[in-house]
DNA sequence: GAGTGGTCTAGACCACAAT
DNA sequence: TTGTGGTCTAGACCACTCC
């Protein structure tokens, strides 16, 4: 009987994963060794098809074991484990924490694409963008600046938001469906303008974060956030 | 017919999550609203209650729709988008990138659980601890200083490691099965002997990502990876 | 009690891989 | 050609929610 009997009411479903998962967590079964077939398991646990089907179909959509048409099921190559960074609105962020939020908006224009911004967003030369600068308040306490270009094609209407009311972050949530982002984390120290709408001292760096959202397969907006480094940190569990 | 006829070869479970998809993102069907039961999407679809079932299934583990016994589907809250750092060895994304990876052990040592060491472990107090310190180099650049501790409990042979020719990851990944972790990341000026080993000016900030993780209800490890701001950042793609 | 999701069966046909 | 996974059917019984 396949392993220890597991709880009664079980699924048998779940019952094959957790063979499955149990053998490969005892090394009895290696990375990219095959595993029983369908029709094997069938008869091991006295199931139908369909049941070994969506146990193996589970354990390959989580990554555990790779199917291969024809071929067979295999054990997954070891998955690097990862950490999550929530991307949330800042202002949530502030008000979770039990926190006043307000935002000091410095810029809002309509801009001309030009060259490195061309690059960012791939688009034609000439195209337009707007342009925000926001600094983010917690209690008073400056832990944001906002520095952010948005494709008008994609959220024609940025300019007219009230920005004293809403994020930038919410309202393109709104208009514009998020696809995919990438981003990058690192320490700089800020130039003279950000340090002073942050309330800095010279000698502290910032946590920067540039984060390029992608909307209706075109760049929908490039963001850097620049946040004091003794004040802010990102943080998250797996 | 559902939605404009989506591809001749697409399973049918595929297209019926597609118009389930289509329809919450064309905002018919928004947050907390009830969608059809299956039995409705068998009729709408011409097909077996098993079929639909399963593209029901799969959007809830995609975590699209909530689904409650004897009551109902729903489309679910939105979820907060989340950017991914992947958590890699170092060693292999040096040369992951073509580079050469060295590293240099300045500190290998067991020492007893002090104060600090014991809030941060959960452990009593007096209990075993390895330490190691060491610093990582790119092509002969120093890129990360490396300071762990070990929980001697979790992984008892870190002592007699080679970390010149293996990481502590590397190690732990085989020794203590990993469980979970939870991290931060943060910008800040590095301490005189952590500039000097990465051989940084002295106003260049660091970027920090301080790492516990968990092996067998344990925590096996506290690091804390520094590495030069101009040089290094955290990058990924969601 | 009627409606809903959770699970399962015993078949079936197909596409693809290895031989 | 045989074995594998990919998908699907037309039923079934059960647990749970809501009325």
């Amino acid at each position: 009987m396949a392993r220890a009997a597991t709880a009664q009411g079980t699924p048998a479903f779940q019952r094959i994963k957790d063979h499955v998962l149990g053998k490969i967590h005892d090394g009895d079964w290696r990375e990219g060794d095959a595993i029983p077939t369908e029709e094997a398991l069938c008869k091991l646990f006295g199931v139908s098809r369909m049941t070994a089907n969506r146990a193996l179909r589970e354990l390959a959509a989580e990554q555990v074991v790779v199917r291969v048409q024809g071929s067979g099921t295999f054990v997954a190559q070891e998955r690097y484990q990862a950490t999550v960074v929530a991307i949330k609105n800042i202002a949530d962020e502030v008000r979770a924490r039990g926190h006043a939020h307000r935002s000091e908006l410095h810029k809002l224009e309509r801009v001309r694409a030009a060259d490195q911004q061309v690059v960012r967003f791939g688009l034609p030369p000439g195209s337009v963008l707007f342009h925000s600068l926001i600094v983010h308040f917690e209690n008073d306490q400056p832990i944001q600046v906002e520095d952010r270009w948005v494709n008008a094609a994609v959220a024609p209407d940025y300019l007219a938001q009230d920005f004293s009311k809403s994020t930038p972050n919410e309202y393109l949530m709104r208009a514009a469906p998020l696809q995919g982002a990438s981003y990058e984390i690192e320490a700089s120290m800020p130039p003279p303008e950000i340090a002073e709408m942050l309330r800095m001292g010279e000698r502290e760096p910032c946590l920067v974060l540039r984060r390029k959202t992608m909307s209706r397969n075109q760049v929908a907006s490039v963001a850097v956030l620049w946040h004091p480094g003794g004040k802010y940190s990102f943080s998250g569990a797996f």
